[in-house]
DNA sequence: TATGGTACTAACAAAATAGTACGTATGAAT
DNA sequence: ATTCATACGTACTATTTTGTTAGTACCATA
C-alpha cells in the first residue's frame, strides 16, 4: 500500500524509534497530516460514514482519506463497518484502542486552542 | 530554511488546519520525526549541548538536528544559549512554552510504552 | 436506456522531508 | 605549522508523503 525502502536510513530510523521509545511509537500511529483529525472526529461523533468524514476533513483528497483510514484500521485504532447496501454505506468508529487516545487528543486540542490564539 | 510552495494544496491544507484546529496547531509544532524526542530529552535533562543531543538522538544527521532545533527555536519552544568559548559550546533548554508540553509528552510516552510491548 | 449516489482503486505527478558528503571558523594544545 | 574539537552551513540526492485525474461496481430510479 505504501512502499518503503526497507534499508533506507529514513526507514531504519523510524523503526528504531518506534521500537525503542514510547513517544516514537505513539507518534508513528497518529503522526502525519490527517490521522489525528480523523480520530478526533470519530471521538466526538462515534460513528461516521466515509462521506461524512470527507466533508469534515476539509481539503483532503479521497486517496488520502482512504489511505489514512486503512492505516488506522491496520493499526487497530478504528473499525470499518460495511453495510451491504446499494449505494454502499460504510461507517467508521474507534476501537477500544482508538478510544484510549482520548486523553491525549483532548490535551493536544486544549494546548493548541490555548496557544493558537495568543 | 525550508522552502514551501506557497500555493500548493499541501501547504494550503497545512495552514488551514493549523489556524482552525487546536490539534492541527499542536501537531504542526511537534510533528515529524525528531522534534518530540528533542523536547523529551530536554524535559528530562533540563539543558543539553548540541553534541549531547546528537548522541542521544540515535540516527539523526547533523543537518536534521540543526534544522529541527532551529524550527523549535523559531516556534519559541526552546532557547539557544551560546557560550562564547573555543571550541564552541551551545546549550539548549525548553522555554516555558516548551515546558507546557510536559503533560502531553508524558501521556504520549505512557501510551506508547504500554501499547508498544503488548 | 441513461443517470445518480457511494465508496472506493490505480496510475501518475508534485511537493515536502530526510539524508550524504563535505566545508567553515575559532583558538588551544601538540 | 598541524591537528583537534565543537557547532554549525551548503549543495546535492534519495526517499516519502501528498495530491490529481480518471476511472470502477453496484443497483435503484427516471
Amino acid at each position: 500500500m505504501n512502499i518503503r525502502k526497507e534499508n533506507s536510513t529514513n526507514n531504519i530510523n523510524e523503526i528504531y524509534w518506534k521500537e525503542n521509545c514510547g513517544i516514537g511509537f505513539t507518534l508513528s500511529l497518529i503522526g502525519g497530516r490527517w490521522k489525528i483529525n480523523i480520530l478526533s472526529y470519530l471521538l466526538n461523533e462515534e460513528k461516521l460514514r466515509y462521506s461524512e468524514l470527507k466533508n469534515r476533513l476539509i481539503g483532503i483528497s479521497e486517496r488520502m482519506l482512504i489511505l489514512k483510514l486503512k492505516e488506522l484500521e491496520q493499526d487497530k485504532l478504528i473499525n470499518r463497518i460495511v453495510h451491504p447496501e446499494v449505494p454502499p454505506k460504510v461507517e467508521y468508529e474507534l476501537t477500544e484502542l482508538g478510544q484510549s487516545f482520548r486523553e491525549i487528543l483532548i490535551l493536544m486540542d486544549k494546548w493548541g486552542e490555548k496557544n493558537l490564539k495568543k
